[in-house]
DNA sequence: CGCTTAGTTTACCGATCGGTCAAGTTGACC
DNA sequence: GGTCAACTTGACCGATCGGTAAACTAAGCG
């Protein structure tokens, strides 16, 4: 009953790549309108707020992505070619935005957190939830790497703790210099905290 | 010639508190001025804009922790207490802020290139600077640390940067989950990186 | 003392902010 | 094909945004 729109969609797409890009504060609804082509009226028809937008647009976001990273984490890869298939996306994907806009644009949940944990609770807790999904895909990886005898850790939940600080600090290191390539230190890092050997031969 | 004024300081100290525990785009021209008692004719009087004072800012918060600093990397200390006298140091400091604000601010050069990197040069490259400031401290220590044989790194530059994201990653990672306990994994994962023991004994 | 210059005060600017509203339009479903 | 709910439209709101201007005041200095 009633009519169908796409308007909804459109204002996730837009409000994603524009806050991702600049930053919340730095984007306005009208901004967002008129990325998504659409009226503010329908704005708030379809978000009763600016935040809520932006919390269902990260949501929005992880559902895309999570097939992805469902397969760079399957439990048949091996543990540490998991962790090196995500340092490698994660250069690509960072080194495509910037071809495309110039800039590091870094992770989009980091930036939220960084900018609104503490001003927008919902927004920070959106930011938490996707930290953790993301330790659970790292915990797990772990955990194989230790039962295989391919990393030393004391705690798998501390040490994914601790990778997941390299994610984040690299990636805004990058963003800082403006410069990808500060990434390619993420691996090794990664590799050392973990004391696992830098595998020799990595399928291409 | 003229009068003196302490506005300008009070300026300083007011943005750097309020954008700290908020964010840039968060508080505005007319916030600063009520914190600092100061009216909007004497802000511009002293600053050509809004993301004038937020460099100015964080040069002056740098020049007055820059002594901290200089003692705590002495060179003359161990440099492994080096490392545990900085994490155990900014761990106070964060505690310190959690217990006045209610949550983990985490550090305001970060928050800064985290929030306008890719809308501000000006505060990118103020962002970039702390980095380098701080980089150059780290990676001081890291060789001493390598020179005394306490450590083992391939490159100090390139360990010096694998810390300081951890210190950002780790910060971040605290301010998200607004729990400052976060940060005692900081000093263990960057020994780890170092390939440096623990001291047995630290100073008290 | 008086001049000069630095700093203060306050009213004001146009633009934009997030958000509202009521009237209009359309399509899915019976 | 009628109906009703879902969606669209565009004008509108008061508040606030960063920034300006000009008259005013006071302190340092000769």
């Amino acid at each position: 009953m009633g009519r169908t729109s796409d308007a909804r969609e459109k204002l996730l797409n837009a409000a994603l790549d524009l806050i991702w890009t600049s930053s919340y504060g730095g984007v306005s609804v009208d901004d967002i309108c008129a990325r998504a082509d659409v009226n503010k009226g329908s704005f708030y028809h379809f978000f009763p707020s600016k935040s809520d937008l932006a919390v269902a647009a990260y949501e929005a976001h992880w559902q895309s992505t999570q097939p992805g990273l469902n397969q760079i984490f399957s439990p048949d890869t091996d543990p540490l070619d998991r962790l090196h298939q995500c340092c490698a996306r994660l250069y690509d994907a960072q080194k495509m935005k910037f071809a495309e806009y110039g800039f590091v644009v870094g992770c989009p949940y980091a930036n939220a957190g960084s900018e609104l944990a503490t001003q927008d609770p919902k927004i920070r807790a959106k930011a938490q939830e996707m930290r953790d999904r993301w330790m659970d895909y790292l915990e797990r990886t772990i955990r194989d790497a230790v039962a295989l005898g391919l990393a030393e850790v004391v705690d798998p939940r501390s040490a994914a703790q601790q990778v997941y600080s390299c994610f984040l600090g690299t990636l805004l290191q990058s963003k800082i210099l403006n410069d990808p390539d500060i990434l390619l230190q993420l691996e090794p890092a990664i590799f050392r905290l973990l004391r696992a050997n830098v595998p020799t031969a990595v399928a291409a």
